[in-house]
DNA sequence: GATGAATGAGCCTTCATTCAT
DNA sequence: CATGAATGAAGGCTCATTCAT
């Protein structure tokens, strides 16, 4: 029953999203789930397992909402604005998984290189943004990964403070940020 | 004896930097810092309220750190560099240590308006140089904590990133990151 | 069908030849059998029966190792020899099974009147050479257990330390202790 | 307390006694001893060193019980009798620990070497009986081990086929088993 | 008959916390 | 004040057994 291993991972990955990765154990898993402790080793060989899967999930979904609505055939700053605000809206409408992210970071990979070969693939439309970018001259000659710290994650980093609490954006504020986070990668 | 209590708390986050919270038995802890295990409950209301005062000392670590040779009197620029370094160097010497800020980060504060008011006192310098900047009318017309969030803030994302090993930067690199940092909140 | 009885006997006793006791669960002796974990509870009540069952497979075969070759009508001491260096050859050639058989001997049997006549039953031969010796006044008048107990339960002895590596005999040690045993049961 | 680690052992050894190894929970020793389960981890590293240390110490009264009241500079045929006597009383006074015994040899050591060390000192008085007689020319020339395995080893069987009902002995009975082992070694 | 997913009691072990000394 | 032995709940995991299909 495919069913029943879904539903494990969604009440893991809900009771990591709630109470973070201290209160994640096995027990209370099955307790959400409406399984037996038993029946999640069926699925998953151990905690371990169901956690880098929960993390695999997240990615996926990540890199499905960054993504979502955005053409490869659009202008780059189309494209860069509406990743921007696709992290923002994701930040507020899955606050907690969202906040939770850092503790997905901190885990180790049991394989770090596959690892990091799937993320590229996940994330390919973002690769693009900044490879056109370069392309195009209009961003400055660094790697992508410096590019995307210095601007998407930097999105990131608003968006966590923002779902934490510590203060609030108008829409105003947010265009402007958007435009600051611009400014850091394209040349002047 | 004062010396008791900090020995614990020191004890403590060493063994939090090496071994990561897992690690972070409170027998560990007696163990590393000499003392008998029910010691540390002289000190400590219970294990919470030891990561939580952990927790302050780094922030009162990383914000020495980070201000450290930052002259208020200095133009601008120079103490964003400055800072902007400092926080770069502190994630490589202190390597351990900034890789599980994630963790405390996410461990929920007993009292957040404390918690804030403590920041803001602690990196006084930091807000003291966007202040400047506003005033003088270099920065883009944002809060504070947005403009930290848009520049330093990258900073942290990037040094994070070098210290998982995900990229290394080359000298070059590294000023252009600081010059595009501040291209993000300074006015065009 | 009665195959697959069998089959799962066999399955079991390899694994537990294997693995020994600890390493017997039902569904690696499933799994080894090529059946379904419940298809097991079809042929056997419980683990405890299935066990006992090879308990009595295992007696079997060691009953047959033991007799062959000996005919009745052979001379008492060559009936004795053979037997003798059946045990040890079998010692040899299934020494996981052999080494194993302590761990069968601690499980209590659910019906020990049963268990005794079918050993009786078994090991026939065995018997009737001491009878025969007995008769003809070569041995000790002393019970047949008693008999045993002195002379080819000491192969049984030998033959293990053997197996486990405690020492290891030459061939004329190995005529030498059949030789004692058979001093130590006939009249002298 | 050393008593507490006593304690520990002495309801284990019982449990295991009683029950067998398969009955043998670290929660039932900590009720058997009065004491929580965690307590037995202040004393044992893991459930395999509390075992390893029953193992040692049924050693050490086996090994105390087949040598009582035996002098070295008695005669060797009153050594061997006296041991052979012990061995049998012992598998009656203590039968439960005694018929266990099979169990502990099945037992996979850490430190082999170390354990026939251990086993070698032990039973020195063993040892010896069969080193003198060697010497003085009254058993046939064969390894101790081997002459061990012929004639206490024998005894050994006997007690546990008694110990386990299988049959009595009378007490000529026993006189003639005794003898018989003896005929078993000697030169004739 | 056969299946194998599901169960849940039980296993070994860890560890925050307490309290008599 | 300090100790550290003792506690026992909770954790991850296994496995004999059942039962709907």
């Amino acid at each position: 029953m495919k069913e029943k291993r879904q539903l494990i991972l969604e009440s893991a990955e809900q009771l990591l999203a709630t109470d973070g990765f201290r209160g994640l154990s096995m027990q209370k898993v099955a307790n959400q789930a409406g399984v037996a402790a038993g029946t999640i080793y069926r699925y998953f060989d151990d905690k371990e397992a169901l956690i880098e899967e929960i993390k695999l999930n997240v990615m996926r979904r990540v890199a499905f909402a960054i993504q979502e609505n955005v053409q490869d055939s659009d202008p780059i700053k189309v494209r860069f604005r509406t990743m921007w605000l696709n992290i923002w809206h994701f930040a507020i409408s899955e606050k907690n998984t969202f906040l939770n992210r850092n503790q997905y970071d901190s885990l180790p990979s049991s394989d770090l290189v596959k690892f990091k070969e799937l993320e590229e693939e996940m994330f390919a439309q973002v690769n693009q943004l900044f490879i056109d970018g370069l392309e195009q001259g209009v961003f400055k000659p660094l790697s992508v990964e410096i590019l995307t710290g210095l601007s998407l994650e930097a999105s990131v980093c608003l968006a966590r403070k923002h779902a934490q609490g510590f203060f609030t954006l108008t829409n105003d504020d947010l265009d402007a940020a958007i435009e600051a986070s611009w400014d850091a990668i394209i040349k002047h």
